[in-house]
DNA sequence: TATCTTTACGTCAAAAATACATAAAGCATC
DNA sequence: GATGCTTTATGTATTTTTGACGTAAAGATA
C-alpha cells in the first residue's frame, strides 16, 4: 500500500505538472441601445484594432468572481449579471504571431507565450449604466453594434458569434431585465427580444403573451416627448420574473 | 513606443504568470440501459470511493480533444459525442484533506496541490458498446444508475447534477441517438426522454410527436421475445435527424 | 381457445399560436 | 381648432398544437 500510494502520488503529480495552462477570461458585454444590441470593445493603445475585455485569472480566484472583478473595472457596475458560455481551447485558435504584430508587441511574445485557454462569459447589462473605461493596455472602451463590428483581434469575432448563439438559445432562461432600465415600454422589450432573436415578432400577439406571463407591471406614467401617442412605462415584476426565468416559461416559438 | 511596448510586455507578462492553473477534465459519461440512465464510475484502488472519469489536459492539446482521449481510454469507443457544459472554478471546491484522505493519499499532497479549475464535459454514449476500463489509479469501472449514486469523492455528486440539468435543457439540441443502438422500439425512446426529462409522456401523444417529426425510419423488424405483442425496430433518419437537433425542434412542453 | 399485457393508432376537446383590423393618443401642419 | 400622420393599444377569428382518452391487434402463456 505505501508503494501504491508513493507510485500514485508521483504519476498524479506527474499528470498534474503537464496540466498547467495559462487561462484567461474573454468577456461579451451585452448591451441595447436605440434598438440595436451592443458589445463593449477595447482599442489597443496607438493601434486601431479591437478586442473584447478579458483578463486573467489569479491564483485562487473564483473564476466567476474573476469575471466580475473584470468587468467591474470596465464598466463601473457594481452588480452585473454574468453567464458563462462556452471554453475556447482549441490548440490553435487564432494566428499568435500576426495577432502581436496588429497591437505592436514585439513578435518573440508569441514564442514565450503558449496558448491560452479562455472561458467565454457573456454579460447582461443596462447600457445607460455604463461608464466605460479603458485598461492599461488600451485607449478607448466603447459600444458597438453588433451589425458593425470591426475585423477583432484574436478569435474574438468567433467569441461574440458564440456568446449570440448561447444567448438567443438560452433566451428563456436569462433575465433580459438587466438589458433594460427600470422601466421601459413595451415596443421597447418587443425590439429587444426581436434583435436577440434576429426576427420580427407581431406585436398584437407579443403583448398578449407578455401580458400573460405576468411578468410586467405597468405604472401609471407614459413616456413623455414621444413623437406620437405616448406607450406606457412598464417595470419587471420581481415577485414574478424570477420565477418565470427560473422556468424558462417565456418563448417566442 | 518602445517604452509603451516594453512595459506592456512586462504587465502582459506579470499578469500571465499569475493566471497559471492545474486544468482538469471531469466527464459525465451517460448511458441507458434497462429504462435507467446510467453514469459511467471509477473505484480508487485500495479504497471504496468513486468519482467521476476525469484526467488532466496537456500542454497545447485541444481541450475537446484532451475530454475524448481521456474517454476514449476509459471506454474503449472511438467515437463520442461529447458536450461541454460547465467550467467548476470555485475558489474552494471540495474539502481537499478529507479528500485526500478518502482516497489514501498523504495528506500533504493537498498542501502542493492548489485549487484544481476543472471542465465540465457530458457524454452520450452507447451503453451496450462501452467497454468500461480503470485506469492506473482506479481498480474498478462500472455504471451506476443515477437513482443510487453513492456519495462521491470530490464535487462529483454536484457535477452530476448540474450535467443533468443542462442535458435536460438543451434536450431539443442533444443527439440522443447516441445513447440508443442502431435500433430501437418506440417504447424504449419514450421511456429515455421520460427519465431524462423526468416526467411521464403520453404513449400516444409521444408517437405522434415523434412519427410527425420524421426522425425514425420504421425497419420491417419487430424486437423478438418480448413477453406480449412485438414492437417494431425504428432507427433514426440520417438524413433528418440531424437537422432537427440543430433547430432543437423536436420537444416536450 | 381464452387470458393477459403490451403495442399501435385514432378521435375529440382544450389550449396555444398565428393572422389580421381598427380605434385612440399625441404631435405637426394648415 | 380641424386634419393628417404615425405609433400605441387592444380584440377576434382561424389554424395549429397539445393533451386527454378509448380501443383494437399482436404475441406469449396457460
Amino acid at each position: 500500500m505505501k508503494d501504491f500510494n508513493h507510485s500514485v502520488t508521483h504519476y498524479f503529480k506527474q499528470e498534474a505538472e503537464q496540466s498547467i495552462h495559462y487561462l484567461s477570461i474573454d468577456c461579451v458585454v451585452f448591451g441595447f441601445h436605440e434598438g440595436r444590441i451592443r458589445v463593449l470593445l477595447l482599442r489597443w493603445k496607438g493601434t486601431s484594432e479591437w478586442s473584447l475585455p478579458g483578463g486573467f485569472i489569479r491564483k485562487a480566484e473564483s473564476v466567476d468572481a474573476a469575471a466580475v472583478r473584470i468587468l467591474r473595472e470596465r464598466t463601473g457596475l457594481q452588480q452585473i449579471f454574468l453567464q458563462q458560455f462556452h471554453i475556447f481551447g482549441d490548440a490553435v485558435r487564432y494566428n499568435q504571431e500576426d495577432t502581436w504584430q496588429r497591437i505592436g508587441l514585439p513578435v518573440d511574445l508569441s514564442k514565450w507565450s503558449e496558448r491560452t485557454i479562455s472561458l467565454g462569459y457573456y454579460a447582461l447589462v443596462e447600457y445607460a449604466e455604463v461608464t466605460p473605461r479603458p485598461d492599461l493596455l488600451t485607449d478607448a472602451c466603447d459600444w458597438w453594434s453588433l451589425e458593425d463590428l470591426p475585423n477583432l483581434l484574436f478569435d474574438h469575432n468567433r467569441i461574440i458569434a458564440v456568446a449570440l448563439e448561447n444567448l438567443r438559445r438560452q433566451l428563456p432562461y436569462q433575465p433580459v431585465s438587466h438589458l433594460l432600465p427600470e422601466t421601459f415600454t413595451m415596443p421597447e422589450l418587443q425590439r429587444l427580444y426581436e434583435t436577440i432573436l434576429g426576427r420580427p415578432l407581431d406585436a398584437r400577439n407579443f403583448y398578449k403573451k407578455v401580458q400573460a406571463s405576468g411578468i410586467l407591471q405597468r405604472t401609471d406614467e407614459r413616456r413623455k416627448g414621444t413623437p406620437y401617442k405616448s406607450p406606457y412605462l412598464y417595470r419587471f415584476d420581481p415577485g414574478v420574473y424570477p420565477e418565470v426565468v427560473r422556468e424558462g416559461s417565456l418563448s417566442f416559438p
